[in-house]
RNA sequence: GCGCUCGUAGCUCAGCUGGAUAGAGUGUUUGGCUACGAACCAAAAGGUCAGGGGUUCGAAUCCCUUCGAGCGCACCA
């Protein structure tokens, strides 16, 4: 990484001033001055009770005496009252683009140890169809399962159906009371029973008691209802998957409550010297000395004996300890949830069912209305994802007489771009206004915006030849503003994988998206007759598209063959 | 009642562990196609980062407080 190496030549100047303290390199912000810069003359001069003024200029001075320096700087200059700023060479530009252009991935570090990942992020819930709050866990969980990836870690992501809950009792209660029989379970049935029978237990306690008591015998094994509950599952499992891959979104396991069953006497075990009775329900109390706020305890069994969310939960958590020891297991869930899986998490530290496994909480913002409130139809349900996607689909269509001609699966690709890349591009935690308008939008900041660049780069590489060679000349300011951009994959790439935000990737080919365009304005390649320097923009041409194809494919934005 | 999250341009949002003059898109005004794709580029205007206090050489960012919004607090998931 650029900010490193460039660390690590300051490091060197600051230990043998006898600063021993680590840097910090970061892409400067008043790009007039400089390409990166340090600020961390404050810190040193805080830490040695010393003028920053003299650190920052003793600093420069030495750097400037250093065989090196040359080789990485064109300038580097002190700025007061703490400023490092640093400009760099041709020479250097060059060898890390060479880097880019030769190496895997870009030339990305591999980690120095390889992490196994568990990635929870579906979590559909299978009595009815996916709708609207189903979109940003898929796409935020995939992404980031992508990222990793990238890094070079491994991963398993798993969908974890919402499928053992009260919400099957009430549909199996449904079904019995419609005396429908298997072959009546269709997806437009369960659309229509759930809504119903989820409504009726909250007006009515006795019926929600019977819906309970089915769950409960469901979970016990009692056959009729074992037969409903597969072909629920198989109806709607099904659906699920034909979405999920329409959004490109992949599981290695689909899993869901049910298949933890198995695993729950071995976790009761694990668990009973933590476990509590409390008014004849089983309980966790999850509370930490060092609490100064009230923490309630885990519920963890019903006091009919039925089992919860938050008992399959742990009982996977023991399952996919057992089976794939992972690094971390990462939780991608509305922010809503987050109070119950800090009881979670403290109830697998407390009992030791994960030993050094991190568990993450990647809360979600939800998705509002532009009142405010979570988005409703006016029938006041969510709405449904193929609803969704036939709305822009049907948009785009109108935006351009010729969109018309256009073949399904490109179609399908932008309107797949335009919906990903208008979510993702938020910070995943905060909630967000969703606006049809905003997720139909192709100009701007957008996933058609995008696409087009990486489209309009691709023609004038394609309809040349060349050697994928770049010379260390730099013939203008368009130029070297994209080289420098392009040197900035690997930070982006590590800020996105370290805070868990695909926003900042998303950020950061957006603005290599804009750089793309300026320079493609202001510079005509097919004109130029210096034939090395028509080699040498083709080569950064064809290195800009292969970054964004590949970043794009990291946010599951597939190119179109033409649009 | 207890707790969590949030408040940035007319609107929708970025702003990474505190750094220099707070950035995009959109909307408004204006300029640019006999031109590698104008779904583009360029320019203008638009801000007391909700208010107040504190820490710091330096605060949108950290702490306290007031106001406003959303959400969560055991037999749902």
């Amino acid at each position: 990484m650029i900010t490193r190496k460039l660390e690590q030549f300051l490091e060197q100047i600051t230990y043998s001033l006898g600063y021993n303290e680590p840097l910090r390199v970061i892409v400067s912000n008043r790009p007039e001055l400089c390409d990166y810069q340090c600020d961390d003359s404050f810190r040193l001069a805080k830490v040695y009770h010393k003028n920053p003024i003299q650190i920052g200029n003793e600093i420069v001075e030495a750097s400037k005496q250093h065989q090196d320096f040359s080789m990485y700087f064109k300038d580097m200059t002190f700025v007061s009252p703490g400023f490092i700023n640093m400009t760099l060479s041709d020479t250097f530009i060059h060898t890390e683009l060479m880097n880019m252009i030769t190496k895997e991935k870009f030339g990305i570090s591999p980690p120095s140890k390889v992490d196994t990942y568990v990635l929870d992020y579906g979590g559909a819930n299978i009595a009815k169809p996916l709708h609207i709050g189903h979109v940003r866990p898929a796409i935020v969980g995939e992404s980031m399962k992508r990222i990793i990836q990238y890094m070079g870690h491994k991963t398993i992501s798993d969908v974890h159906l919402g499928d053992y809950g009260l919400q099957i009792g009430q549909v199996i209660y449904g079904i019995l009371q419609d005396h429908k029989t298997l072959d009546d379970i269709t997806l437009e049935y369960l659309d229509y029973i759930y809504p119903k029978m989820s409504g009726l237990c909250k007006e009515d306690e006795s019926i929600k008691e019977i819906c309970a008591n089915i769950t409960k015998e469901l979970q016990d094994g009692n056959p009729e209802y074992q037969k409903l509950f597969q072909k629920i599952r198989e109806v709607s499992g099904k659906d699920c998957k034909r979405i999920y891959n329409y959004l490109g979104v992949s599981f290695d396991l689909w899993n869901g409550e049910s298949d933890a069953y198995p695993y729950i006497e071995k976790t009761t075990e694990i668990l009973k010297d933590i476990l509590e009775d409390s008014e004849g329900a089983k309980i966790i109390p999850v509370v930490e000395e060092t609490d100064k706020k009230e923490m309630p305890p885990l519920l963890y069994q019903k006091s009919n004996g039925a089992y919860l969310y938050a008992t399959t939960d742990l009982a996977t958590i023991y399952e996919r300890m057992e089976t794939y020891h992972p690094d971390y297991i990462l939780y991608v869930v509305d922010n809503r949830q987050s109070l119950y899986f800090e009881q979670i998490f403290r109830a697998c530290r407390k009992s030791g069912l994960t030993q050094d496994t991190q568990l993450e909480f990647l809360g979600l913002g939800t998705i509002n209305g532009t009142d405010g409130k979570p988005f409703k139809t006016r029938s006041g349900t969510a709405p449904k994802l193929d609803d969704l996607f036939s709305k822009i689909q049907g948009i785009f269509l109108e935006k351009k007489e010729d969109n018309k001609d256009m073949q399904q699966e490109d179609i399908d690709k932008i309107v797949n771009a335009i919906l990903k890349f208008a979510d993702l591009q938020n910070n995943r935690e905060k909630d967000y206004i969703f606006d049809i308008s905003k997720f139909s939008n192709v100009v701007g900041k957008t996933g058609p915006y995008m696409l087009y660049t990486y489209l309009r780069i691709q023609k004038i590489v394609d309809s040349e030849t060349f050697d994928m060679q770049l010379s260390n000349t730099i013939y203008n300011e368009d130029d070297r503003k994209l080289r420098l951009k392009l040197l900035e994959l690997e930070s982006a790439l590590q800020s996105a994988f370290i805070e868990r935000l695909p926003s900042h990737l998303v950020e950061y080919i957006y603005s290599l998206a804009v750089l793309a365009n300026t320079f493609y304005q202001n510079n005509r390649i097919q004109g130029l007759t210096d034939e090395r320097q028509k080699a040498d923009w083709l080569s950064l041409f064809q290195l800009t598209k292969n970054v964004l194809r590949e970043m794009l494919n990291l946010i599951m934005i597939d190119i179109p063959k033409f649009m």
